[in-house]
DNA sequence: TATTTATGTCAGCCATGTTGACATATTTTG
DNA sequence: CAAAATATGTCAACATGGCTGACATAAATA
């Protein structure tokens, strides 16, 4: 199929990476000049980070819907169903689905609250650990691959600038649930 | 059931954007401990990153579909359907869907190639333009918003984060792209 | 006791991805 | 030139994972 820039040698410019930006020309009656390169940039970036752990999760007939409810099971264990909905952004019975399959194959289970019996608390099994792991791991082969190439302040770089990215409403949640998962684990 | 982090330490600090990291123990007989901070950040910025501009597409009844192919035609007019096709990852029916609805909505217009007349190359009408521009201001606020909130070095360091997240064969392919989009432009 | 909350479930719709088969025009190749 | 390869489009069927609306149940709370 055709290569999609067979385009001879592409002027000079070996493109690298401080030269990405293009042109700053703003369009000259609107607002301001759209910052192609990072739009671009995330673009790919993203899509090549999940799609890593896609084909691994095909072989288990599971989607990226399994692979963000296994995620956060795994990483905050205990959760209720509505931090779920609320992390995900779904509606429950979207989340439904996906959550009864990984419940019945065994990968999550969910045990009554304590203090609240209405409450499903999400824990992940040894195998919906496993596979989590799995799967985390090879997305932090890529982001150390990266880092790798990058000089040492870069996770450092990366984490505030992904964290700044973030609604300004959510942000303080998320960096909570962020820094509160190991803390909590399975008892 | 191995603790994959059993980090304890954490400091009880006020999760300040230096400190999110989460333990660094790695699981004893498994690979590397994942690195959870960034996998997790990158989800939530990318979530937000694209719920900007989905709001808007909703009044037009367009989704993310429509988003990226109008995008890549705006920002490499004259590209040939197979390019968008390798850009996007996707099957021809499911661009074909989408381009076609581009198309008859006046977003998108198709002319024969120049050389090769089997070609159909794609190109935004002005309407096309002025939507694709809206949303790209959209995702550009976040950025900008970002950078001001992180030191004058923000931007290139982004730039370099994203593109060593790019998988490896595509990478130099995708600096072409972005650094060729806007020496083409419109004619 | 009455209401609210947390969760689940049935039923159906929509957007967007997939595969497979096939059609058409055009370019390239033997 | 004839045959093959290429660029694109289209029909049909299906899968995934969103959505809404309606309704059910158990438990907590007012």
């Amino acid at each position: 199929m055709a290569d999609i820039n067979s385009s001879a040698k592409d002027s000079g410019g070996k493109a690298g990476p401080a030269d990405v930006a293009g042109g700053d020309a703003a369009a000259p009656g609107s607002g301001k000049a759209p910052i192609w390169d990072i739009i671009e940039l995330l673009f790919f970036a993203y899509r090549d980070f999940v799609g890593d752990p896609d084909e691994v999760l095909a072989k288990f007939a599971f989607g990226r819907a399994h692979h963000r409810v296994l995620h956060f099971v795994n990483r905050h264990p205990g959760m209720k169903v509505a931090d779920l909905l609320d992390i995900l952004n779904i509606t429950k019975q979207s989340l439904g689905r996906v959550l009864k399959q990984l419940v019945d194959q065994g990968y999550v289970l969910q045990k009554e609250g304590d203090h609240d019996r209405r409450q499903r608390l999400l824990y992940v099994t040894a195998k919906g650990e496993a596979l989590s792991l799995k799967l985390a791991q090879l997305q932090t082969e890529r982001i150390e691959r990266a880092f790798g190439e990058l000089g040492p302040g870069a996770h450092d770089a990366a984490r505030r600038f992904l964290t700044a990215m973030i609604d300004n409403d959510n942000r303080e949640e998320v960096l909570r649930l962020i820094s509160r998962a190991e803390r909590v684990k399975r008892s």
